[in-house]
DNA sequence: CTGACTGCAAAATCTTTGCAAAGAC
DNA sequence: GTCTTTGCAAAGATTTTGCAGTCAG
């Protein structure tokens, strides 16, 4: 797992090499998705970083905007949920999917490296140029099974 | 593949099951669905059912509210685009799986029999009661590699 | 300094909802 | 007849954008 003072260094070299600028704000967004670990919606981001740097001028438009460049720059992944949104987490780790379920919103994480293997080999088949690839199970967890009988 | 009477009875049991009415705006949203290969957002069935079937009124709230009611009895499946929006198709051919491009927004269907396995036993070893599974791969298409040299 | 970034509020999307009229059974 | 469904328009929810002031390099 990447240490965070490596993780801003890359992050500053993207932005540097983009002709971005590293500020503040993008900083912190990066830094309270570094040190939680979850699933976030920029929502959840912005309450997140308000309630711990009560600080720091924030407008959710700049979260919004800072997700989308990480994301670009492959820093952070989403998983999206309908029209209820996106939700972020970091993405630095190893690749997984996502169990989600549909009674309380759980998301459970797996990997599996004959499915990763797999989908290297169907993108080539179609000579598409692989840029992420995301596997999602929806499903009703053991605990809500449990719970509604 | 599942003959449209053939199908449209089945939809017209799963209403009466739970005592749901038969309209006609439902059975278009069906047929046209059923009628026309490929993936749609409510707003092109919508356009789609009203140009087909200019004698008709047709809200898009009742595209939308037939789509959640079709998609919930597992006639039709869905495909999440983050924010902009999701789209439809019909599902009772086999399971596949999609490669979205995310320069032309094409979609390309697959189907991967060891995929299907795995994921199967993946939602069995966290004990996940599994409703539904998506595999998207994103990407960029031979087109659109082609196009940008 | 200069151009990128920010917050704000307004706008744009996409989806859902309340309600009176219409329709299915 | 009764209860569901519909269309419409308004409301919601989420995300994006325009702009003038602010800040990083």
């Amino acid at each position: 797992m990447t240490s965070y003072p490596t993780l801003l260094e890359t992050f500053k070299q993207l932005l540097k090499g983009s002709g971005f600028k590293f500020t503040k704000q993008r900083e912190l967004v990066l830094k309270v998705l570094y040190e939680n670990e979850g699933h976030f919606t920029p929502e959840d981001l912005y309450n997140l970083i308000k309630s711990k740097h009560p600080d720091i001028n924030l407008g959710i438009a700049t979260v919004y905007r800072t997700l989308t460049l990480l994301e670009e720059s492959g820093i952070v992944n989403s998983i999206s949920f309908g029209s209820k949104g996106k939700k972020y987490e970091m993405g630095l780790k190893e690749h997984h999917d996502h169990l989600i379920c549909i009674e309380c919103g759980r998301l459970i994480e797996f990997q599996d490296e004959t499915i990763e293997k797999l989908q290297e080999e169907i993108a080539q088949k179609f000579n598409f140029k692989m840029t992420d690839h995301i596997m999602n199970i929806t499903g009703i967890c053991e605990a809500c099974q449990t719970a509604s009988k």
